[in-house]
DNA sequence: AAATGTACAATTGTATACAATCATACAAAA
DNA sequence: TTTTGTATGATTGTATACAATTGTACATTT
């Protein structure tokens, strides 16, 4: 994990909230916890060995995020995601990593542009090597410097969001190579608009990126969560 | 406040931590508490004349919009929103209500589809007497149907999201009649391509509605909250 | 005078005790 | 048999006590 990963989140993995927080995210996202399960305070607090405090303050943002739904007086259901959903938030981020794209080429400073163009050259290095967990590292790290560059904390911070939900689905399909060189292939076009400072093109460009993503996602029938 | 929003809240307004975490966001949204102000848990606590408990769940949801930074074993600061992050965030919500007038155009029902025209006549009645309350209600509602009607759980819970942030900024921008008038104007050109199944136009439209209420903001020299 | 160490105060982090609310089961009455 | 009332248990809501951490002021040492 990168320094600003760190800071980014608060800092909150170290501390038990953040932990428990993580942690049952995860458990939704991954599909552990399915829909309408009922998750109760004590029993997570137990099982993760702390007391109800900080299994209480990360129930308040899950319920926030979206991700359980909490009846007063009553219990916290997990809303979980379906695949509906993770359609719906490629849409919605085809268009803003396209807006992020655009922003980037306007505020990218020289660094970041470095940045980028040497992590497309470490991508293509591991890609034809078949190193997977880089790849993804290195996928994750592109979106993520193109956040940074948009000078945009708004977009940074919703794009991180979007990011989260769909992390489960992009790990498994970025791991298979071929999508992993498209993927490549299409980050260095938007990376060439950007220095070309062709803000037309990188938004065409990010948008489409996404699309097929989610495209290639579809085709190979993965799925993440359950249809209720 | 209609029955919808209250589920949509999750109903917690009327838990103590609700009223906490609203009454903090708005004093954030509105400028009482500034950039870089330190938030201290007691002194919230016994202002609002509640405990601790409520009052740190509710830094959590805050942290987890942004609006508070939190350092561990430390202190709660305000991260506050700027002029540009209002209008980042109109960006934003251009493309994101631009899509969502695609989808509705898709998806609406048929009741839905009449709570919209009646919205809209209902608007135009208010608009010529100047009643200024109603006015923002009807165009909350407005855009709330539309969100609902774009049949995404997703979509809808982000775009909720962004209109809270631009809520006290839009306020003072409809409460002026011109404005007021021409947002029904746009709010009829979207109905009727949704009603006519013209996706590409209600999406043009919605886009382009967002934007006008962006300069129209910027135009009368609003702004929310001190730049830092 | 500058650097360092230490004690103390302030603040958040966590655990736990108690109150309020809700659902359920079961008994009593119609 | 159905309805209604009540007791009880389970669960969350809130308050508070205590632990851990951090910053600061001040004394001590060099």
């Amino acid at each position: 994990m990168t320094e600003h990963d760190r800071k980014s989140e608060s800092a909150d993995r170290y501390s038990l909230r953040g932990k428990v927080f993580h942690t049952i995210r995860e458990d939704i996202l991954s599909g552990k916890y399915k829909q309408h399960d009922e998750l109760k305070e004590v029993a997570i607090a137990e099982e993760l060995g702390v007391s109800r405090t900080p299994v209480r303050e990360a129930f308040r943002q899950l319920e926030l995020e979206g991700l359980l739904q909490m009846i007063p007086n009553k219990g916290a259901y997990v809303t979980g995601i379906t695949l509906k959903d993770i359609e719906d938030i490629y849409m919605i981020r085809s268009l803003l990593e396209g807006l992020c794209a655009r922003w980037a080429t306007k505020h990218i400073t020289q660094e970041k542009m470095e940045e980028l163009e040497e992590n497309i050259y470490l991508s293509e290095f591991h890609a034809s090597k078949g190193h997977g967990e880089q790849i993804i590292e290195l996928d994750n790290r592109f979106h993520e410097i193109l956040y940074q560059a948009s000078d945009s904390k708004m977009l940074e911070h919703w794009l991180r969001d979007f990011h989260q939900y769909v992390k489960v689905a992009r790990k498994q399909t970025l791991i298979q190579s071929e999508r992993g060189m498209a993927s490549n292939q299409e980050h260095r076009l938007i990376m060439e608009a950007i220095r070309d400072k062709d803000a037309d093109r990188a938004e065409e460009l990010a948008n489409r990126h996404i699309i097929n993503a989610y495209h290639n996602m579809k085709n190979k029938g993965l799925f993440i969560a359950k249809e209720e």
